[in-house]
RNA sequence: GGGCGCAUAGCUCAGUUGGUCAGAGCGCAUCCCUUACAAGGAUGAUGUCGUCGGUUCGAGUCCGUCUGCGCCCACCA
């Protein structure tokens, strides 16, 4: 569908109202971001006062993947409340960030550009991309020329992302805009690290940790999945002191070199009698004690294990706790080292069969030895197992011994963790069960937070090491940049007092290689936009922050990071409430992913149904909630777009500019205190982020006011019956629809604002929310819920006659109880100029229920088509 | 295995502290070119509120039980 224009010819009207003739929503989007981002509608202004402000930890989106719809209706959900704050007064700091840092970026720049980086390549300042990029045959830069392609992509990215949110009708403030690998964001993320290094909340250590050999990098358990992952049971025969043979099951029997001590659980008979022995290994013959641990499982396996360094996180803990030593055979590559372990009294087999091998070819060659020997009991038996992967890489991750970086994060501190904890109890969550999912996250965390990754595009660490007369690094004594001197590259800048070319030399220096993982820079969001260490009005003005929208997918990874960083930054929350958006998921409620090919690419529905027809159907799910995707519900939301236009041309096309004073009929009185019930709900719900409500009492009014009022008062208002009473519709029906006008604004803020501009001066946007006292006092509300009972009665006579509904009724008497009966003598004139009743009506006070009896005239003769 | 949530019309979902709470929209059926609207409008049908117990004068609503489904976490011997 080609989007065109939206008439602006105006009707003349003899209000000098600017009414079209015939108004469409094609175009509405672009005619009206155009106007918002020139009038700069949107733009945070500062207030005197913290309490005058709304503000937003708006999350930023992966510029490296693409926004589905499920994006548009998360953000929609946080625009819907941002509408209504500003509407109520609020100066809205409401900023958009693209987090285009880190490992997803590089990924998308290998496959974009046919390159992968090389850090050992020098730079070349005249490099160009391959013109067609060869997937299978990248081609190696320098990292410095790597980076490069990185920044020049995702400038592309994320001009498609702002797109559509302008699209979307999102009513951020684009002088906000951040980005996460920006200098500013560095700066910060540089500034908080060295805090956090000051206080002792940032260190180094070399420890095992997960390591994912694809992308040659440790991973932070936020970031672990378990997986399923086919294995098989490979039953070992160790050899005890005695000459027999205590059999172990493992899947991993390639680590069977790295294997130091067998563990079982000390209460386990089987093995009571084998504890502070030891028996030697299979094919290796390395002498390793038999222990007892609580960790170890009887009904596991043959419930004796061999510990390896390092197989898995129970390996570590044995390792740890029983003081084993460190028998590396995994390198970074994921290959069996080359070098030959020192352990082995005939390091033979592994030089001729396992060095510098894969796990899986290793795996093989173990195992044909194991059976040459006869040390492995039958074959191999296939089983199921979980395993851990990270979450962007497919293979499995080992563990293995580094050197990173580490922020506390209660994971090893019970006195932080319980703080951390308490943090939780801080915030408000919406919905409120999701803070489940936070405590849960703090209490089951086993570790720091490694924040280091050994990746190319990121922050890097404003870290350098002396060498010493060896060219060693001293890494005990880090030399940490000057915070004045922020943000740094250490890899180019010279640490204080050192000459550049004393880089790399002995007794020079070195420059920390690793960056900062991406989450290490997000959990600053706060403090980026917020103006932290950079503009102290702007941040006492903003922070703590109101709002902190999110997917449930985040909770343990940004929601928690953010958590951490304020309470040791500030000692307090970053904001005052967390929101948690549902996902959008397919017809068969499975979650939308590229590889299962169902993912509804938003701009397509947009365009096919407008931004307010597919924002209508986001705020139609409420926080938390998962939501099948259904395309036939965007049309009720196009219907009711169409419906604001439609009636909204028809009120205005009436009568003249009339004030509420002019408001004396009862039942115009009555159809608003209905709607005075809408404003007061309405409100309540929003100022709770609970926007489904708010919609749904909207639309509903909306509906009845449509459908039956209108349809009511339509000949009265033309002036069939005088001016005051006609008067008093017109007036009544132009205050409704301006209320109407702004509590739709946040939901549709495009045809809402289309309508604003037919009459009123300004942007509804800057309007201000309705309140009940706009509306008149005294109207009774079971009048209204009495003529819509009368209209069906009326219209379900015509359609059971299967007539027109323009017969006349020629005899109507209408039953029911006194008070109702009473209600519908006040509108019997404007009941019976829409129900084309032409005889006077008879109302009898009998029975409970309003009933009719009623006589049809002729239909009319039926026009010809034309 | 631990935690959380859900189960109400064919579908998607509302049902605030137990008392017109058996609802809405979609879909379906029938009808209507009616001068705001045919990408419309009118009218209508449809449910032992997952199971079994309990509390109560009264239970979708509170308590317990079971069953099914979903999500998060743990799970590599």
């Amino acid at each position: 569908m080609t989007a065109t224009p939206a008439p602006t010819t105006p009707a003349s009207t003899p209000q000098g109202w600017r009414v079209p003739d015939r108004p469409v929503l094609e175009g509405l989007e672009d005619k009206w971001a155009a106007a918002w981002e020139a009038d700069q509608l949107y733009a945070f202004t500062r207030p005197e006062d913290r309490r005058q402000v709304f503000s937003i930890d708006t999350p930023p989106p992966t510029v490296s993947g693409s926004l589905h719809v499920g994006h548009v209706f998360s953000y929609t959900h946080t625009d819907v409340v941002a509408r209504y704050q500003r509407m109520m007064g609020k100066h809205v700091f409401y900023p958009m960030g693209w987090d285009d840092n880190g490992l997803p970026t590089e990924r998308r720049v290998q496959n974009y550009f046919g390159v992968r980086c090389d850090p050992s390549i020098p730079y070349d300042p005249d490099f160009e991309p391959p013109a067609r990029p060869d997937p299978k045959k990248q081609v190696p830069i320098s990292r410095r020329n790597f980076v490069e392609l990185c920044h020049r992509l995702t400038v592309v990215d994320e001009e498609a992302f702002a797109e559509l949110w302008r699209k979307v009708g999102l009513s951020v403030d684009w002088n906000q805009l951040y980005t996460t690998i920006g200098t500013e964001t560095q700066r910060i993320s540089q500034l908080a690290f060295l805090r956090n290094y000051e206080r002792g909340e940032a260190y180094m250590s070399e420890a095992p940790t997960m390591w994912d050999v694809t992308f040659q990098t440790a991973v932070a358990q936020a970031e672990l999945e378990a997986r399923d992952y086919p294995g098989a049971y490979h039953r070992l025969a160790f050899h005890a002191e005695d000459g027999a043979d205590v059999f172990i099951e493992t899947t991993r029997p390639e680590l069977l070199v790295s294997c130091c001590a067998l563990i079982a659980h000390p209460d386990d008979e089987r093995y009571k009698n084998l504890f502070g022995q030891t028996v030697t290994t299979p094919v290796f013959g390395v002498e390793v004690p038999v222990l007892a641990h609580p960790a170890a499982e009887m009904d596991k396996g043959a419930g004796i294990a061999m510990c390896c360094t390092f197989g898995d996180l129970t390996d570590v803990q044995w390792w740890r706790e029983l003081s084993l030593p460190t028998r590396t055979v995994i390198g970074r590559d994921g290959r069996l080292q080359r070098e030959l372990p020192d352990w082995l009294p005939d390091p033979s087999f592994y030089e001729a069969e396992l060095a510098g091998k894969t796990v899986f070819s290793a795996r093989a060659a173990m195992v044909t030895k194991l059976q040459a020997t006869g040390e492995m009991v039958g074959e191999p038996k296939p089983t199921q197992r979980m395993a851990n992967f990270y979450e962007k890489g497919d293979k499995p991750l080992e563990i293995v011994s580094t050197r990173q970086w580490y922020i506390s994060n209660g994971g090893r501190d019970e006195e932080l963790k319980a703080r951390l904890l308490s943090r939780g109890d801080q915030i408000d969550f919406v919905p409120e069960h999701m803070r489940f999912r936070y405590s849960n996250w703090v209490e089951g965390l086993n570790g720091d937070w490694l924040i280091s990754r050994q990746r190319f595009f990121g922050i890097p660490f404003p870290v350098w090491y002396r060498l010493d007369a060896n060219g060693d690094p001293d890494y005990a004594d880090p030399i940490m940049a000057a915070p004045e001197t922020l943000p740094v590259d250490p890899s180019s800048d010279c640490p204080p007092g050192f000459e550049p070319g004393q880089r790399g030399v002995p007794g020079g220096f070195m420059a920390d290689p690793d960056v900062m993982d991406t989450w290490a820079t997000s959990s600053l969001t706060p403090e980026i936009v917020c103006g932290w260490e950079r503009d102290p009005e702007l941040f006492g003005l903003t922070f703590p922050m109101d709002l902190a929208p999110q997917a449930h997918d985040i909770i343990r990874t940004w929601l928690f990071s953010r958590v951490v960083r304020a309470d040791f930054e500030f000692g307090t929350v970053p904001w005052r409430r967390a929101t948690v958006s549902g996902f959008v998921v397919d017809p068969d409620r499975k979650k939308m992913s590229k590889s299962k090919g169902n993912v509804i690419v938003p701009t397509d529905i947009i365009d096919k149904y407008g931004a307010d027809a597919v924002r209508w159907r986001a705020a139609m799910a409420r926080p938390g909630m998962d939501s099948p995707f259904d395309e036939r519900q965007m049309k009720v939301g196009r219907r009711l777009a169409m419906k604001v236009l439609n009636a909204s041309r028809f009120v205005l096309g009436m009568g003249a500019p009339t004030g509420p004073e002019a408001i004396t009929e009862p039942i115009d009185l009555a159809e608003l205190a209905v709607l005075r019930e809408v404003v007061d709900k309405a409100g309540r719900a929003l100022a709770e982020f609970d926007y489904t409500t708010a919609l749904e009492a909207t639309e509903t009014f909306f509906w009845s006011f449509c459908d039956d009022y209108l349809e009511l008062v339509k000949e009265r208002a033309y002036g069939a019956r005088g001016e005051q009473t006609a008067a008093s519709a017109n007036a009544s029906l132009q205050l409704a629809l301006s209320v109407v006008l702004r509590l739709l604004a946040p939901f549709m803020p495009f045809v809402t604002e289309e309508v604003w501009s037919w009459w009123q001066d300004g942007s509804v946007h800057t309007a201000a929310w309705p309140t009940v006292d706009e509306l008149p006092v005294g109207g009774d509300t079971a009048l209204v819920a009495d003529m819509a009972a009368a209209l069906i009665l009326v219209r379900g006579a015509k359609s059971d006659a299967k007539v027109s509904m323009r017969t006349p009724v020629e005899a109507i008497t209408v039953t029911g109880p006194a008070s109702s009966v009473a209600n519908l003598a006040l509108i019997a004139d404007d009941l019976s100029a829409v129900g084309r009743i032409t005889c006077p009506i008879a109302f009898v006070e009998a029975g409970e229920n309003l009933a009719a009896e009623i006589t049809l005239g002729e239909p009319p003769a039926k026009k010809p088509r034309s």
